[in-house]
DNA sequence: CGCCCTGTTGAATCTGGTCAAACTAAGTGG
DNA sequence: CCACTTAGTTTGACCAGATTCAACAGGGCG
């Protein structure tokens, strides 16, 4: 039945190599027969132009999908239009998993970008998950890791000072590159000022202001989208990071702001 | 040897009858057969007095832990100690799940009256997951939930403003009586001001201040812990709900604050 | 070249935090 | 039973940080 889907869309030679489920998986112990039962669960790709809509909140929970390359933002929003940026997401990164639950989904997702995503139907990401046990636990750690990612960001929007959230958000930059083997210290921020504020849950103008603030004191050198770090041990007792700073990374699942 | 560790804890005269664990499964689909097998892998009981720790922050996951009965609060915190509350959780629900990515408690769990829990330990745990079906798919709804709730608070951290954050707070508590069939206008909030305040990112100043406005424009009546709300619809309204307002019911797991 | 978008800066304003004090209820011990 | 302590709550005064409004600078692009 699913196969039948993937023919019916015309997508058949689509196969699973370069999609964000493989990549997630197969780091983690899945056998070629597991990702050839991938290949039969994946229903077809989407490409999305910036700016164009994945999903909407409360919207019927139709399909997981999986970033393939570019990226994508999660938001959730009052009732007269706010809206809270809760994520940016990456390839190998999957998207609507907390719509399991109600059936919904609950936040509205968004291209940041020329973005490829693979959509697996509701349906059959149920039955992938029972079929392959690799796959199921993996899907309990995604969500644990999602879950401490938003206690982290939580911290920052409920007790941090906008000081604070800056110089969290640019360390959490700075380790994410190094994990990546880019430079820890020097990189491009490609979102603007008012997607960095409204993550933060400040305005843009005083994500300016600290800027501008923490360049006069040294501790970064900015110019536009490009920003050199200094000072890490000052911006770090500025972040002032949760207990386990060892093993609690970091709430920010972004994209590659450097190239 | 999960029946061994049942035996040496000596605790074999506790079945799971009344634990989370059997709870949040049976009404799931769990046949009798499961829940024997449930039995076999919750470890032992543990009580906490008030104020007493569950697990830490960057402790080693050990376990995950059902609440039989009373009532926990979670949270996570900086550096410099400002705790940032997380949640409030009862019985039926897990803790520790979000602990399944990095292997370490990620939030610090701390019971807000006696409490009676099961300890599952995080061995046993991914072989009922494993063994189980209808516990797995489950396990995955109930992290979906988590994340749901997680975002709600994200929306109302980072975007509301102190009023709105107490009338959001209120109608989520109404909501939750109304579920539980108490009254959706009368209640208790058997927490402290200073609870709440941390909970919703304010000062507990604040959240006096806020409860007697209320009072003086006639929308609450509130004595001690005892509250009424008079005019649902005015909450509603200062509240800003998020746009699907009749599938997202709330980011509030509470325990019952009325009696 | 001129327009538009993004980002920066300044000034006024205001929300909410901090500090301090008073008050209440509930214990606690003599 | 009463004096005393303690924790929780409320209230006022003051102030800092952040928002808002507005103007402007500069780069990128048609």
């Amino acid at each position: 039945m699913s196969r039948q889907a993937v023919q019916e869309s015309g997508c058949v030679e689509i196969s699973c190599q370069n999609c964000g489920l493989y990549q997630l998986c197969l780091p983690m112990g899945l056998d070629s027969a597991d990702t050839t039962l991938l290949d039969r669960y994946v229903k077809r790709k989407r490409l999305l132009k910036r700016g164009e809509v994945l999903y909407r909140i409360g919207e019927k929970f139709t399909c997981v999908y999986a970033i393939r390359s570019g990226s994508v933002k999660t938001y959730v929003s009052t009732d007269d239009g706010r809206l809270q940026i809760t994520g940016f997401h990456v390839p190998g990164e999957l998207l609507g998993l907390s719509a399991l639950d109600e059936k919904r989904y609950n936040c509205e997702a968004v291209a940041l970008e020329t973005t490829s995503i693979c959509e697996i139907s509701a349906g059959c990401f149920e039955e992938l998950v029972r079929e392959v046990p690799s796959v199921h636990y993996q899907m309990l750690r995604m969500m644990s890791r999602e879950i401490r990612h938003n206690q982290g960001l939580m911290l920052l929007l409920g007790r941090k000072n906008a000081e604070e959230r800056l110089a969290t958000f640019l360390l959490s930059l700075s380790r994410r590159f190094a994990l990546r083997n880019y430079s820890p210290t020097q990189f491009n921020l490609n979102m603007s000022r008012s997607d960095i504020g409204n993550y933060l849950g400040i305005a843009e103008e005083t994500v300016s202001r600290i800027f501008t603030r923490f360049q006069e004191e040294g501790m970064i050198a900015i110019e536009r989208r490009h920003i050199i770090l200094n000072d890490l041990k000052r911006l770090s007792a500025i972040a002032r990071e949760p207990y386990s700073a060892t093993a609690q990374v970091i709430p920010l699942p972004l994209t590659q702001y450097s190239r």
